[in-house]
DNA sequence: TATTCAAACGATAATGATTCTCAATATAGA
DNA sequence: TCTATATTGAGAATCATTATCGTTTGAATA
């Protein structure tokens, strides 16, 4: 249950709290940002302000609920974290995000670090590409 | 010279323009924001408008003379574009950013997107992690 | 279950980054 | 040099995010 979820991160379990994080479990579309999240929940007739809406990202983020990305649009989008570490490749056209894992690109980065002197501890790979999905726009025939 | 940059990128030759130029070729930090650009060329005693600086890097970036990044920190940092293609490294402690190129996971993301489906038209992979450096704060020792 | 108090809430003001507007100016070509 | 047009600088407007503040709520305890 989500309330589990809260305690275990150490929130409090709070009415806004849960809306929100069952919206990112319920939601078809993974990567949100704070105002989507805001604008679903209220065309859903809830009660929640923007300003809790930013206050509980930031606090999934820290307990490690949820991951922040910052896609070359520019936004902020939050996703939630469920199953292992994965990387992202977004559609130039229609926006569309898939997720990979690849091990030699991950093993690749931790060679990489340590012999720049660096101590890997996050990294953040983002793909950008024409996808060729049916309902892509930018996609021929 | 600037003004052939300029000119090669289809852009009309003018003064600001020139002065953001040469600034972003002759600063040590090869990373800058548009206000840390804007306020260096203030506080070096030339006139210009923090809007045009912003209208120059997006057309600078439009013509491929710079490239843009995002790094976790959510803040927008434009870089003169010299020499071939590269990637970052970040210290999450002292903002210190280096550069590397790795033959393996180029291909490697070729490869993931080509399977996924996807014509791979640019990717952005930034490292996060602790450098060693003398002056990084969270050094120890 | 009622009490209590710090934590969290919602509304909104404030902030910071970026973009837009517009009158004045500078550029490139005739 | 002259002209038409693109660009500029200043500041207003916008957008995303954060801070403020009086009110409400969660959860520990009586």
């Amino acid at each position: 249950m989500d309330s589990e979820e809260l305690r275990n991160a150490g929130l409090k379990v709070t009415t806004p709290r849960l809306k929100i994080l069952t919206l990112l479990e319920k939601s078809a579309e993974r990567h949100m940002t704070a105002d989507t999240i805001y604008r679903l929940l209220v065309e859903g007739g809830e009660v929640i302000g923007l300003a809790t809406v930013y206050r509980a990202l930031a606090q999934f983020e820290a307990a490690g609920l949820i991951t922040r990305h910052h896609f070359d649009s520019g936004q902020t989008v939050y996703e939630l974290e469920r199953g292992p570490h994965h990387d992202h490749i977004v559609c130039i056209r229609c926006g569309r995000v898939e997720e990979f894992y690849d091990k030699v690109i991950e093993e690749r980065q931790r060679e990489i670090a340590a012999s720049l002197g660096f101590t890997l501890s996050d990294h953040a790979l983002t793909l950008y590409g024409e996808c060729n999905s049916q309902d892509c726009p930018g996609r021929q025939g």
